[in-house]
DNA sequence: ATTAGAGTGGTGAAAAGTGGGGAATTGAGG
DNA sequence: CCTCAATTCCCCACTTTTCACCACTCTAAT
């Protein structure tokens, strides 16, 4: 599964390259969409449809409901390959995770995250800042 | 498993190597990952994937359980031994470790850890002054 | 003293990442 | 329906990094 951050340059076409360790899970056709904290997700496509099932399930009743379903449903795109192993970024989707060039590829286990570099950096530095707090947080997380 | 303490060197290009006596368990595949008070933790794989998996099913709603997976799994890397017995350190967990070339690598039962020698060192002064007040608060957690 | 195992360092070939050019496609305007 | 421009996509070429292999040193044990 995927796991590790690897920096990746994005060229003027949006083109990002897939780390080569990556490309044989996400060969049957991989979905980018719009992800939180301002970054995106990166699904395979038997696992984004499993996720989607489940935004597409959530009690349509509820307003916030609604507005995640739709953040995270309507941004979506299925992406090619070509044949360096590169994706291409949709203008949108760039500009929603302000990515300018240097991009960080991040694996969490069943999805990837693309992250412009700066945000990601950022977000490191706030979070290890609080790492006591996760590491008290195992408890509670049953780890 | 693993015990006692070991001082190795990181080349130029990250490479570090294991002590011989380990290699056998780590054989079948070893992860890396940031860990807690700036060190590195070693796992076999098949413990790794244990811990992985949990990781992987915090709720992705909450932002302290996607910080904390992003620690442990954009953390992690899946390491391979060369035919000398070595491993490669990729840059962001050397730098996360502040990792220069003089290594620790310290067993702790299920795991290894390896600390830049200098933080090793200045730990362990830290601790051992104090390890008689850690102890009695091993007593409140049923050690 | 010799040998075997462990750790360290360097070199060359292969793979991965990056950038750009040209053909094919699409869509609008004549 | 045809032409032209703009965009997309595919392919080629270059650069950088990675990995596998070889060689040397040091320690320890016979």
């Amino acid at each position: 599964m995927f796991i590790g951050e690897y920096k990746h340059n994005i060229d003027a076409k949006g083109r990002m390259a897939v780390p080569a360790k990556f490309r044989q899970i996400l060969k049957k056709g991989a979905v980018v969409t719009r992800g939180l904290d301002n970054c995106l997700f990166l699904y395979p496509k038997d696992k984004w449809e499993e996720m989607a099932q489940k935004f597409a399930n959530l009690p349509i009743s509820q307003s916030k409901a609604r507005a995640f379903a739709r953040h995270m449903l309507a941004g979506a795109v299925q992406v090619e390959f070509d044949n360096q192993g590169r994706i291409t970024l949709p203008d949108y989707l760039r500009q929603f995770a302000t990515i300018k060039k240097r991009a960080v590829i991040a694996g969490l286990f069943n999805r990837l995250e693309v992250w412009d570099e700066i945000a990601w950096e950022k977000y490191k530095t706030n979070t290890e800042k609080s790492s006591d707090d996760i590491a008290e947080s195992l408890g509670e997380m049953g780890v």
